[in-house]
DNA sequence: ATTGTAGAGGAATGATCGTTCCACTACAAT
DNA sequence: ATTGTAGTGGAACGATCATTCCTCTACAAT
């Protein structure tokens, strides 16, 4: 997954998976049938393995800004402790590689977006005790899963840490304010 | 360029270059030397015949908000005509791609990224009459680059136009927020 | 009409691509 | 000890890669 996940799907040839993962070439096809069927596999783990433990906070029955603020400064301080570069999020990676190219990588990259949009969405409604379908809280959370995967994106090419947690905690300042702004709103 | 704008870099071919140019293989060669230089000529190209027209308002001396409005409204507006899924931003496309592999490359970039920093600060500087290397306006004209980034690389992957007006309207909307903030915090 | 030159496009370079096949090894089960 | 099985790694497949070289054409300048 490591292969794919820093230097992308094109530019990842068999001999390099067989060569970093110590597996030969005819059990990595045995196994799952080809590079792409591989690949996919690789989304999948990256989903079950990277994903879903650093996004549960968000998609806790409880989940709230506190835990949005958390996800995003675990994955800086994760980013710092791997060093920079960053390798980005493999599914924001893929879907500006693949996206427009395989519909059948883009329809896990788009679910991946959607699961980002609703634990966002979920943890915002808990923040103003409405539902998540509340159209300003969907369109928060979709603008939010659009900047943090640029942020990821981002940190693919700065050796400056600093700046990653700037953009990160003002992504949380611009959120809260909005959120005070709706529950003024709604009061 | 545009088949590097949308197939990326790796996954295009001389061949490709060749017949979508109509330009011959020696041509290529003796013009700019290579594949990878051509690239960079493209990056280039894309720099001033993309990305400076379309960021002319914000860089005008009197930049403001509207004009950050009306440069992502352009955007979304000419990827409705050009049809989805959209090309993204060949920057953008190329930080993901090439970042971490290319330091060459990585400059051009980077160098983008700092226009684009630039550009964001001066317009809402002229909103608050600050300077434009004040702190917050400094961090909210970064976060601005990284989210419109973000804004575009998600356009490569859906089909929806309304998203994108909405996740566009949203980050106005944020901003905006953000800035009558500062306001009467300055007050 | 002759010359100079820029570019097109075919041929061929060695390298590497994804993929297939298979002989061989290591090891668990019986 | 024998059998069954899972995985390794070498050989080779045709295809395609970036690149170089070279012939031929088209056209402007003289």
């Amino acid at each position: 997954m490591h292969q794919f996940w820093v230097h992308g799907y094109e530019a990842t040839s068999m001999a390099d998976l067989v060569s970093t993962t110590g597996v030969g070439r005819g059990a990595i096809y045995s196994d799952f049938g080809g590079k792409k069927e591989l690949f996919l596999a690789c989304l999948s783990h990256f989903r079950d393995a990277a994903v879903t433990p650093a996004f549960a906070g968000v998609e806790a029955e409880d989940g709230d800004l506190a835990a949005i603020a958390a996800y995003l400064k675990d994955g800086v301080a994760q980013i710092q402790e791997l060093g920079l570069p960053a390798r980005g999020c493999l599914m924001g990676n893929t879907l500006t590689e693949l996206g427009p190219h395989d519909d059948e990588i883009l329809k896990v990259v788009r679910a991946h977006y959607g699961r980002l949009t609703r634990g966002f969405a979920c943890a915002l409604g808990n923040e103003i005790d409405q539902t998540p379908s509340n159209g300003q809280i969907r369109d928060l959370a979709g603008f939010l899963a659009v900047s943090v995967q640029g942020l990821w994106a981002y940190a693919r090419g700065t050796d400056n840490i600093q700046s990653l947690n700037n953009k990160a905690a003002t992504l949380i300042d611009l959120v809260e304010l909005k959120l005070t702004s709706i529950r003024a709103q709604v009061r």
